[in-house]
DNA sequence: GCTATAGTTGGTGTG
DNA sequence: CCACACCAACTATAG
């Protein structure tokens, strides 16, 4: 019998490391082994993909071919442009191969892919070797354990993990690799859709990336930013699976660190060196193993002795919740990453919500504007506009460097949401989704979940202030002079509260407090606040309490109609009625709480209906009820 | 079925 | 500097 003949698919596995995928197309003792890289439209233009996570891709793909040439000079990673669904048939009949291997992807448009790649190599008579890889666990086998249901807590993750078995050992690198065959692209390229292309606005220059299935010197050759029409990147952060391997014997040589580790005393305004790791734009393309990882780690931990800290707040159970989160998405699908038609995912009324295809159900990449000023704040947030230093340094950061520390996160998410614009959660995911370097579709969105309080997490009194929470970790303000210039000579006194500074203050410090950031903004300024914070999260919070109240969930059919609307009292009724007045000393619920200022006033309205009333009904305390 | 408690990481004020 | 109570109050889980 002939010897296999095997394509190995690379794709969020950037990596030689503990790949049970590349494991098993060596176990077949091939003749031939393809390793290749395909660009899927997909990714390229229908996912928001900011141009320092392309770098950090590049990175990635040019340090795997590297060393994949290092075990065999004839062989590197070769990067074919085109959509795998369309690229594959051909090459099944063009380049003859037994077997097509890859490792299991459990996004929701990965399966779809995957799909129907497997479909179309068992119609060409060829082999499909699927192996996870990605999680600590098979986050398929997770579910199961879980009785079908997706994982929403830490212990339920940690209880599935437990009855699943033990954390699979990891696997050393190849020693060798074969030659690659013959590669032969003598067909017609399909064309992708470029149309519409969700990060057009990167393209300043020419977009050349899809001319040639083999690339302009028709080598295969690993894109560069330039043929996708980006300028350069700004990260200062690198990708790859050697200095992730370098990155991860740093860390465990400090076993201090490593072993004592507690997240929630870790600074979010710590940088150069920033107080975390670093490690998960390396995990997100497969650049290390979250297993290799979680290994080395429980070494460090278990010889460390007291004095050690555990999950959650360890670097174990950071980890643990990344498999969490990707357990869940495994079990949701692709109704995880919104609120519509998500079971798990509470409804609230947010300003800016998604439009969504009546079809589908699912969104569509647009959203509606329910009232401009929210949208306001929402394009001041995005650029790090808002008048409050902390959020405006975290936020510029983000977009420059890719990357901010967990509990910034934190800050500038609930800010946008329950602690402050009362905007969608999900048009921050996509924020997130276009400038983070680490950005992971089922940690991104369970983190947006989690601190709008519709999943994972539900109480939204507690609410980071854009003051105090940056004041707690840096008193003096150090990164809110390393990202806002404007800033850098004011006094600690008002570093975090600009708008309060006397003009004198303002004057020695060189800037004035003035503006909205967006129109205009003339040198030598700084916005003033876009909003009284306190007072916005007083009217956030009686919002949130009433919703809460209301209690419907993503999947619900008057969520899905629109009738929603009647559930929620028109703003001048709920201020009559004074049902929510707010506890903090504000206005009461002023309407701020999304388009229910669209709500109709209808009269009939069932004021003992404001309880769940779809699948997920159940007793609730109507306390927000006369 | 009930109650008590804990839950990755809040803010403020007091001692 | 820290610890702790209180704020106002949700829900899953353990017992």
């Amino acid at each position: 019998m002939a010897k296999p003949r095997v394509i190995y698919w690379f794709r969020t596995d950037l990596r030689l490391h503990d790949s049970p995928a590349l494991q098993a197309a060596l176990d077949l003792e091939p003749e031939v082994l393809w390793p290749i890289f395909t660009w899927d439209p997909h990714y390229v233009y229908k996912s928001r993909v900011g141009v320092n996570r392309w770098q950090f891709l590049l990175d990635c793909q040019n340090d795997l071919s590297q060393s994949i040439t290092k075990l065999n000079k004839k062989s590197k990673l070769f990067v074919l442009r085109e959509g795998p669904q369309t690229l594959f048939p051909k090459l099944f009949k063009a380049w003859k191969p037994t077997h097509l291997v890859f490792e299991k992807d459990t996004d929701a448009y990965g399966r779809f892919r995957d799909e129907a790649i497997t479909k179309a190599a068992k119609a060409a008579g060829v082999q499909v070797i699927i192996q996870p890889g990605r999680t600590l666990w098979d986050s398929d086998d997770i579910v199961k354990q879980h009785g079908g249901k997706p994982t929403m807590s830490i212990t339920q993750l940690q209880a599935a993990g437990k009855k699943q078995g033990p954390v699979a050992k990891p696997i050393p690198a190849p020693e060798s690799l074969p030659d690659p065959g013959d590669m032969p692209v003598d067909f017609e390229q399909d064309p992708p859709e470029t149309k519409p292309d969700f990060n057009a606005n990167y393209r300043s220059e020419k977009d050349t990336g899809y001319k040639d299935i083999a690339g302009p010197h028709g080598d295969f050759a690993i894109e560069t930013l330039e043929e996708l029409g980006f300028p350069p990147a700004t990260t200062p952060h690198r990708g790859g699976e050697t200095i992730a391997l370098q990155a991860l014997d740093k860390l465990i040589k400090n076993a201090d660190y490593t072993a004592t580790f507690q997240k929630p005393k870790t600074s979010p305004a710590q940088f150069s060196p920033q107080s975390t790791t670093l490690l998960s734009p390396f995990f997100h393309f497969g650049a290390l193993s979250v297993r290799l990882f979680y290994w080395r780690v429980h070494q460090v931990v278990s010889s460390y002795g007291k004095g050690a800290s555990s999950p959650p707040e360890s670097l174990i159970g950071q980890v643990l919740f990344r498999d969490m989160y990707f357990a869940a998405q495994a079990a949701l699908g692709q109704s995880f990453s919104q609120t519509a038609t998500n079971p798990c995912c509470r409804f609230i009324p947010w300003h800016l919500p998604s439009k969504r295809d009546p079809k589908t159900g699912f969104t569509t990449g647009e959203y509606h504007i329910d009232k401009e000023e929210p949208e306001v704040w929402f394009q001041r947030w995005k650029y790090g506009v808002t008048g409050f230093p902390w959020i405006d340094a975290l936020m510029r950061q983000l977009k420059e460097e890719g990357w901010i520390h967990h509990l910034g996160r934190h800050s500038v998410a609930c800010f946008l949401t329950r602690g402050g614009c009362y905007v969608d959660w999900e048009r921050g995911a996509e924020v997130f989704e276009e400038w983070l370097i680490d950005h992971e579709p089922a940690c991104n969105i369970g983190n947006w979940q989690w601190l709008a309080c519709v999943a994972f997490f539900t109480q939204y009194y507690r609410c980071y202030s854009p003051v105090s929470f940056g004041q707690k970790w840096d008193k003096n303000g150090d990164l809110i002079r390393r990202w806002i210039p404007e800033l850098k000579k004011v006094s600690a006194k008002y570093i975090y509260e600009p708008w309060k500074m006397p003009l004198p203050d303002q004057k020695e410090a060189g800037v004035r407090v003035t503006g909205d950031g967006l129109s205009d903004p003339q040198k030598g300024t700084y916005p003033k606040p876009m909003f009284d914070f306190s007072e916005r999260r007083g009217i956030c919070m009686s919002a949130m309490k009433k919703a809460y109240a209301v209690g419907l969930y993503g999947n619900d059919e008057k969520v899905l109609d629109g009738s929603w609307r009647s559930l929620f009292p028109s703003p001048d009724e709920a201020e009559v009625m004074g049902e929510y007045e707010s506890d903090f000393g504000e206005n009461a619920d002023n309407g701020d709480d999304g388009s229910q200022e669209e709500a109709n006033n209808e009269t009939s309205r069932n004021k003992r209906g404001a309880k769940s009333n779809g699948a997920e009904s159940k007793p609730k305390k109507q306390k927000i009820e006369l």
